[in-house]
DNA sequence: TCTCCGATTAGAC
DNA sequence: CTAACGGTCTAATCGGAGA
């Protein structure tokens, strides 16, 4: 049996760098990608790195910073990303006999058995460059924990030119690797356990892979346990090459304006429930349960704060957006006051099921129209999403999200290509 | 006492 | 002009309710 290697692909600066695509005047300017709402920086060039903007700094608190280096800042442009994604994931899958798309800029892909694993990586990368615009590095490793540590070393330092292989490295080479990286790096490992874990004396990589199993475990549970296994090179998170379906739906936004009218809440729910629903549909499922929440803005200390969520059984587990909309509707004047400043509002559809599987419910007493939902997905998949909507969908502009600075959906809409001169 | 549930926590990106 | 801090998702764990 030949040594599990395991690749994990990630995309450098993932959103900023589908945006220097289609401005390549931004590379080496520093350039940032806010959240939805512009309210953090999530992405971030290394210029911007540099300059001091903390992963999720709220864009407010870096004012000053963004204006005196004139950082180039973008709203989040979802279609865009979601494409570029699309293209370079197609690409990685062709080098691999399995892929598990892991987030959308991230890859693993097993190399077991594939022989001179670092000039096919070097292919991956240039490839990648080349017909994507996308940099990526890749790391390499027995186990998927140290495919993605082995990754943080490739994109940490510029030596190992876009590649690291654990597999490659003596038992030496490996403890004097680990013991430089600290245990905050280890994937599992977040603010938390780092914190519990300096407590005892466990500040690195190599420390916690040859700590105490049997005791770590009874502290922090099995996730701790099989991390560390799989530091030791034993790989005990499996390959998932199918995407299991979603277990629980959720569709929820913070608005752009504070929102004080019931009638907006009302076509916010409806277009979070169009959102959720059509999710539902798209895998094949219907939920047994609709949950609805609404949220006053728990960073204004000065205002009242009234933060109701209301849980509501479906009679006939369903995937209609209108029967949806009908209960969320209903569920809304449950747990609505005026007065309040509400500034987000969600949906959450939960208790999945297969839509195939399930059975009829012989007492309900309004016949569902599924056709009805079929013949609007389609239209809108063939003429655009958004073409046709049901009545109570999102037609009320107060609490949209802000983008102020949204660049064009360059792949995916000709609408919004620049003209050129 | 066992099991099932919802709520809470922690983590990832 | 002012106010301004994201959205989904999973798994583990815990305590209470009910069998």
């Amino acid at each position: 049996m030949p040594v599990r290697s395991i690749a994990l692909v990630d995309c450098n600066n993932f959103y900023v760098s589908c945006e220097r695509v289609f401005r390549p005047d931004l590379q080496n300017k520093p350039v940032i990608v806010l959240s939805n709402n512009d309210g953090c920086a999530v992405s971030r060039s290394n210029e911007a790195k540099a300059l001091g903007v903390k992963m999720g700094v709220p864009v407010f608190q870096i004012r000053d910073l963004v204006k005196e280096h004139g950082i180039e800042v973008f709203s989040s442009n979802y279609v865009l990303y979601a494409d570029m994604s699309n293209r370079v994931m197609t690409l990685l899958r062709q080098f691999a006999p399995d892929q598990e798309i892991y987030s959308i800029d991230e890859s693993f892909l097993e190399l077991t058995g594939l022989p001179n694993i670092a000039e096919l990586m070097q292919t991956v990368r240039e490839q990648v460059k080349r017909d994507t615009g996308i940099p990526v590095c890749v790391g390499v490793g027995p186990s998927k924990t140290l495919a993605k540590l082995a990754n943080f070393v490739a994109k940490r330092h510029p030596k190992s030119k876009g590649v690291f292989n654990f597999n490659t490295l003596t038992s030496q080479q490996m403890s004097s690797v680990l013991r430089n990286i600290p245990t905050e790096e280890v994937w599992g490992i977040g603010r938390k356990l780092t914190a519990a874990l300096n407590d005892m004396g466990i500040v690195n990589v190599l420390q916690l892979r040859d700590a105490d199993v049997p005791s770590l475990r009874k502290r922090f549970g099995v996730v701790m346990e099989k991390t560390i296994r799989e530091l030791r090179g034993e790989a005990c998170i499996e390959f998932e090459d199918v995407t299991p379906s979603k277990q629980q739906i959720i569709n929820s936004r913070s608005f752009g304006n504070m929102v004080t009218e019931l009638a907006d809440l009302e076509d916010a729910l409806s277009h979070f429930v169009s959102n959720a629903a059509k999710k539902l549909r798209d895998q094949n499922s219907v939920a047994n349960m609709l949950q609805i929440f609404i949220l006053t803005n728990r960073f204004r200390q000065d205002q009242e704060q009234y933060s109701p969520h209301l849980a509501i059984p479906l009679i006939t587990p369903t995937a209609n957006t209108m029967t949806l909309q009908k209960y969320a509707l209903q569920g809304l004047k449950v747990i609505f006051r005026a007065g309040y400043h509400y500034k987000k509002a969600g949906v959450i559809l939960s208790d999945i099921s297969n839509a195939s599987v399930y059975q009829a419910d012989m007492f309900a007493s309004v016949p569902e129209k599924p056709e009805l939902m079929q013949t609007l997905d389609r239209i809108n998949q063939r003429y655009g999403k958004g073409t046709l909507k049901l009545s109570l969908d999102g037609s009320r502009h107060s609490w949209k999200m802000r983008q102020e600075n949204k660049s064009p959906e360059y792949t995916t809409n000709w609408n919004e290509l620049p003209v050129c001169d």
